[in-house]
DNA sequence: CGCGGAGTTGAACGCATTCAAGTCTTGTGG
DNA sequence: CCACAAGACTTGAATGCGTTCAACTCCGCG
């Protein structure tokens, strides 16, 4: 693989060497993308898969007065778009925050791999698998938290997943986004978003300035998210590392035995 | 395929008649499990895909003081555990509403198609990329929709998900939820669901009795609740059908044509 | 007959939005 | 080098949507 290309720190658990040398040979040459730049059109055929190699991106849908709802953001070693090496297009679009660099595969050639490797081609149903996790929390955390704590809860699901990545350590991580654009990631005005942010700096959990989040008390602030990361799927050496930094049972600590039931008919 | 198990109809656009005499041999016995019982415990191990033969389940997570965000109904035809297929465990809990009837294919069973029929093992990942879009759009609804439109939203939502499986016809579909449990879908409170039910109700819209939702203005409905159903990934006539039905552009009506770009290159 | 769950309605409160004004920074052109 | 414009951020005040608390009805069921 290319200088640059990283896959195999994007998914530690998912993809070896040998899945990455793989994979060297599939995708076309990274692409320099500007901030603000909309990748993906809903709708739209497409017939690449894009792997965001660096920089930041977001998934959204517009209402019918045209704001915008952030459905999931997408950090550096992010495949963004699996959904459409299925079904051929998305039902949402997607575009830069940050300025990116965006690395092509194109569908044929990942669809090849069910023959030629079909443990590497099972990988990506299972990275799909993890961004619909990623949506699903998204949804309970529009749905069910008050502002303050959505944010803290978005904050904390950005931190751990660039953590997982060896993107950032404990005390902070870049999120290169305005206040307006997390007022949409969490489904409030900017005004908001930004009385929200400075009650979480004045509460010495966290300050966001310049594209940085600064990390004051990182269990303070997964507490007031009632953040909990199992939906993150993160392999087992880091979900440790991450409970003994955030402290809380938020983890696998929920993760039943072997001796757990194994399908419906147990239950009744 | 034993009687009353009937895949062909749920999903009529991704399984035919031999994909289902295939899985026929993969799954055990139904089961017939009461309203309001558990299926599945977030973080417990499952070795069996559940199959919702017949009733409503809902896939769910609760915030720390322990109330409940549905994440997503599923109707009768629905996979509704899929995920633990390739990760062994769920992220969320699920239970069923009304009383119910489930399928288990066990997950081995499942593996092996992609040995013996990788066509219709490549299915079962398209079923859960539709799963993950209704997520998303979830994630939208909730973030980016006043109440009144997020009730009618995801009335329209459940009324095109049947409709697509012939389950209801355009005056009306089965809705055995309480309010309580509409306004954990649409994040809000009780209270607060069943004063937006009395404006639909008012304006003419529909009206909700009995577990059942009547529909009287099927366009004013969609068009209140903002709703575009292209996330649902509908086969052609059943889409056509719908916006024959519901008016509005919402569906495919935005699917560019086959001049479009190809990757992230084109955009510069 | 009485209980409990579901639905309905009123009234007070409070969180979030909206509108608005003003600061600060950055970049651009005179 | 300064002037100016544009965008991001901040803050105040008024409004309003949604929550909360509470009371009451209706219905099915023991």
């Amino acid at each position: 693989m290319p200088p640059g290309v990283t896959l195999d720190r994007a998914y530690p658990d998912l993809f070896d060497s040998t899945d990455c040398q793989c994979l060297a040979a599939l995708h076309k040459a990274p692409v320099s993308v500007d901030a603000r730049h909309r990748l993906t059109r809903r709708g739209e055929r497409v017939h690449d898969a894009i792997y965001l190699q660096d920089g930041f991106a977001g998934r959204y849908r517009l209402d019918w007065s045209g704001r915008r709802q952030f459905l999931s953001l997408q950090i550096p070693g992010d495949f963004i778009d699996l959904p459409s090496l299925m079904v051929g297009y998305l039902d949402h679009d997607i575009a830069t925050i940050s300025p990116a660099i965006c690395v092509p595969f194109p569908h044929q050639g990942l669809h090849d791999l069910r023959e030629t490797r079909p443990q590497l081609y099972d990988q990506f149903w299972r990275v799909s698998l993890r961004d619909a996790a990623i949506h699903r929390y998204a949804a309970f955390r529009v749905g069910r938290l008050a502002g303050r704590a959505r944010i803290a809860n978005f904050f904390a699901e950005v931190f751990a997943r660039q953590f997982a990545r060896r993107l950032c350590d404990k005390d902070g991580f870049a999120l290169p986004l305005t206040q307006a654009d997390i007022g949409e990631a969490c489904g409030m005005t900017p005004v908001h978003a930004n009385r929200m942010l400075s009650e979480l700096r004045s509460e010495g959990l966290c300050t966001l300035e310049g594209g940085v989040v600064t990390i004051h008390d990182l269990p303070g602030l997964a507490r007031a998210g009632q953040f909990e990361w199992d939906y993150l799927y993160l392999p087992d050496p880091i979900d440790a590392e991450l409970t003994r930094l955030i402290g809380q049972a938020g983890a696998k600590a929920r993760r039943r035995g072997p001796r757990a039931r194994t399908s419906a008919a147990a239950c009744r």
